[in-house]
DNA sequence: GTAGGGTTAG
């Protein structure tokens, strides 16, 4: 008890005197003091319940301000089962009744995943407030169930920034990036209301219009930022430079980087920065950018990492990946997670060091996962080691029987070889399954209005046109010399059929929309949901020194910048 | 004369 009457006389000097209420502020504030402590550092041998535990022992009855403390220091890590004790104590004290703590407990069941219970309290309010119902919103959206978080959303009496926020941030959280801006765009209609975005519901924006590549609605919401006086610091920073970096223009995400200051940055925004030039090919600067990172004394982290261990990836840096898998956990402290691993085995793979690759495999500490072994697959299909490629290709099976990349791979490679009983085999057992192909989705967004196009797509109201000009820019192609390269189709078509199967693939779609819609020189920028196939690359290479155009493909792996008949990537030829 | 609830990134 000394130690705490200490503790609390450093904060608040001028309690010194007795007082009806003291010893439960005491208490209440030592609880606050241990959960603020705790999601810093571990110096404090108790955590918040302990501390409450002691506060029953000395026979101290909590009060109003003791719970909602004390039910927060459940959400990180999650940890249900005393959260459920602290709730029935709560209900005896008489407590429950209170908003606060049944916001608190709405939270804590539902980062505990939990949802019917965070429901059940929720519904047992007879007149919620606002954050009572922007918690049961945002319970909905931790679990997953956007759309009747959206209900809730719009059953709300009223919404203010933080609702909308909610909202918005689910979407992004679930991957419906469109949604996203659809309901920021509804946002800024009810502004006239009062309600208006701050920096969280941007950042959240921000990350949509990089996931979806949306170049022109990122840069409008940059210039928003500052037209609202709203100060870039280091979230917001941070958000843009992923933005900018997603949407391919790396030179703004380092022009962004650059004006944060070098004292206004943390690990996540140097990581954000290093992970853009990973997954651009920049494998020299983003090692430099590392250095330069220590030397300024922020520490990396594990996200730091996998984004180096990415530069090396792509920049086929086998000895340098090594040596930081090496320094990161002796040098630095930091326990590899599955996916340096996942990193590693890439690494070794698209060397043709599949042995090497295999080896690491079938040491690494915890069971490899689908990633691990898809990179084991893809660097032995790449270097038509189909031995390994089967053992991947049954490990992936046996974790994921659905997975439909790992049976697309193997039958590319069949198809590769020219086994195409092989090829029909795979197709077959997929169908028997009942694994349907991940439709290939390539995303372009032309004067501000994004455009999605599918692997042989006629939905777009333009699709006459589109496939039109899709015919006279294969005609070029062939007159330049190109010829389809058809051995990673799936089909086991006649030739003919094969090379149309390839020219209807969703990147193809998109840049003979953007063909038809730009004006000659503009860059075009597309985003696509799977790798782009060898073919695709061979021929936008042509196009873009055919047409003289900048296209920017980005890809779920890198990006691949084609430029005067080159690319910027080293994987394909 | 003190204290409590709702949203962030990879």
């Amino acid at each position: 008890m000394r130690a705490c009457t200490k503790l609390i006389s450093s904060t608040h000097p001028t309690l010194h005197f007795a007082h009806p209420t003291l010893e439960s502020f005491i208490w209440n504030t030592l609880i606050r003091a241990h959960f603020q402590a705790g999601s810093r550092a571990e110096l404090l041998t108790h955590t918040p319940l302990n501390v409450f535990l002691r506060m029953r022992f000395h026979r101290v009855k909590p009060d109003f301000h003791t719970f909602p403390f004390l039910l927060q220091s459940f959400n990180s890590p999650p940890h249900f089962q005393s959260g459920k004790q602290i709730h029935a104590q709560a209900l005896l004290y008489g407590l429950a009744n209170d908003p606060f703590v049944q916001t608190s407990l709405i939270n804590m069941y539902s980062t505990c995943g939990n949802l019917m219970l965070a429901r059940q309290v929720f519904d047992e309010i007879s007149q919620p407030d606002l954050p009572s119902w922007n918690s049961i919103v945002n319970a909905n959206v931790k679990v997953g169930l956007i759309d009747v978080a959206r209900k809730v959303f719009d059953e709300m009496p009223e919404r203010n920034v933080i609702s909308w926020s909610c909202m918005i941030n689910g979407y992004v959280s679930c991957g419906e990036y469109k949604e996203a801006l659809a309901l920021f765009r509804e946002m800024q209609m009810v502004e006239a209301n009062g309600v208006r975005p701050n920096e969280f519901t941007m950042s959240s924006v921000l990350s949509a219009c990089g996931r979806l590549g949306a170049l022109e609605h990122g840069k409008w919401i940059h210039a928003y930022i500052g037209k609202c006086g709203m100060e870039v610091g280091v979230v917001l920073g941070t958000s843009l430079i992923e933005m900018y970096a997603k949407c391919g223009i790396i030179e703004r995400a380092k022009w962004v980087f650059d004006n944060m200051g070098p004292h206004n940055k943390d690990v996540m925004s140097w990581s954000a920065m290093i992970s853009g030039l990973a997954m651009y090919g920049h494998a020299e600067e983003c090692l430099e950018l590392f250095t330069e990172m220590t030397s300024y004394g922020v520490r990396p982290n594990a996200v730091t990492f996998l984004g180096v261990l990415c530069a090396c990836v792509h920049g086929g840096l086998v000895s340098e990946g090594k040596e930081y898998f090496r320094r990161m956990s002796e040098e630095f402290g930091i326990t590899p997670l599955i996916q340096h691993y996942g990193c590693m085995v890439d690494l070794f793979g698209r060397a043709g060091l599949i042995q090497e690759a295999r080896n690491l495999v079938n040491s690494m500490p915890m069971d490899p996962d689908v990633p691990v072994w898809g990179a084991l697959l893809s660097g032995s299909r790449m270097h038509g080691d189909i031995e390994t490629c089967e053992i991947a290709l049954r490990k992936l099976i046996e974790l994921d029987p659905t997975n439909s990349g790992a049976f697309v791979l193997l039958s590319n490679v069949y198809a590769k070889m020219g086994r195409w009983a092989d090829v029909r085999h795979v197709r077959d057992l997929m169908e028997a399954r009942g694994i349907k192909k991940v439709p290939g989705c390539s995303l372009v967004e032309v004067g501000g209005v994004l455009h999605e196009f599918f692997v042989g797509d006629d939905s777009h109201p333009e699709t006459k046109e589109i496939y039109k000009m899709l015919d006279e820019i294969m005609k070029r192609l062939k007159m330049e010399g190109y010829v389809g390269n058809t051995n990673e189709v799936l089909l086991d078509l006649d030739e003919e059929g094969r090379e149309l199967a390839l020219s209807l693939h969703s990147e193809k779609l998109a840049i003979a929309f953007c063909f038809l819609k730009t004006s000659p020189g503009t860059p075009i920028r597309i985003v696509k949901n799977l790798r782009i196939c060898s073919d695709c690359h061979v021929a936008i290479k042509v196009m873009s020194r055919v047409f003289d155009r900048e296209i920017v493909v980005r890809d779920c792996n890198r990006f691949h910048h084609f430029k005067g008949g080159l690319c910027s990537c080293k994987e394909y030829w």
